[in-house]
DNA sequence: CTATGTGCAAATCCTTTGCAATCCA
DNA sequence: TGGATTGCAAAGGATTTGCACATAG
């Protein structure tokens, strides 16, 4: 973990601007929870529990930061706030997609890109240079569609 | 049209609601907008040219109201509102998705489903009953990508 | 007459911003 | 020291809600 911190301060320094101890928890908050997708609050709560006096202001403006030095991304679930997770836009990390659960709100990631082809035909059929993507399947989950078929409300 | 606007009426009495003026008002501006993304103010500014004493609380409850009859679906391209377009997630006509040029904000369609062998792969492999997707490609289409290309802003 | 629908203004929720204090190169 | 960083509180923008009135069956 701390070869990524390392790489993170680098790229930083890089862009004239530095990782301070305390957008360094914020970074250690979101590489801890690289499987969840944490809203801006949420990552805010976790970092209060090592440094009690950070402010919200300070977390929002340091993901906004971290999604300009494409560190990390957001994700919008249509749940009226924004997640973040670790991986910019371009990096090798990012090619996987969302399953949605309309039952019991989980999240379901699917770490493999099946877009590839897709891409392609795409950019031939439109001229349109792609340079990320986001998939959502939206439905039901095992146990929930479980549920339903029962006759479970 | 009018097809449609009987049909929806019929729904919404099928579930104790009614078609007043002020919601026939709204679905006939989302009818004739089908290809724009309109945002809930836009709306609402287009349904004010025909009927100036509508509230923008209206176009938000019946909004709702069309979104839980699957009457209409909404989408988010990331700016922080919501857009709306005629046709459930259920419908046949949902099947397309969008192109978001980085550079001019332009949202190109794709009217195609694209994602039909995907999605079997996707429930055979997770066990998740699909409802309905959504997939964005970001980039830059063909009049972005040329400026670039030259070096321009 | 009663339940539903509506306008208006106030309230909410998430996010951004202004400003004075703090920190670090 | 001087510009970058931060906390706090206030501001902002989109959406929701409370309430009294209007409307329709």
């Amino acid at each position: 973990m701390q070869k990524v911190i390392d790489e993170v301060e680098e790229k930083l320094r890089a862009g004239d601007s530095r990782l301070t101890p305390r957008r360094e928890h914020i970074l250690r908050v979101l590489l801890e929870n690289k499987d969840k997708h944490l809203s801006a609050e949420e990552i805010y709560n976790l970092v209060k529990q090592k440094a009690p006096d950070v402010g919200l202001a300070t977390v929002y403006r340091t993901l906004e930061l971290f999604l300009d030095f494409d560190i990390i991304h957001s994700i919008d679930f249509g749940d009226g706030r924004k997640r973040y997770e670790f991986g910019g836009e371009r990096g090798e990390g990012h090619h996987h997609h969302h399953l949605v659960c309309n039952g019991c709100g989980k999240i379901i990631e699917v770490n493999e890109d099946l877009l590839e082809d897709l891409e392609k035909r795409v950019t031939e059929a439109y001229n349109f240079v792609i340079t990320d993507h986001e998939l959502k399947f939206f439905g039901y989950c095992k146990e929930c569609a479980a549920k339903k078929a029962e006759g479970g409300r």
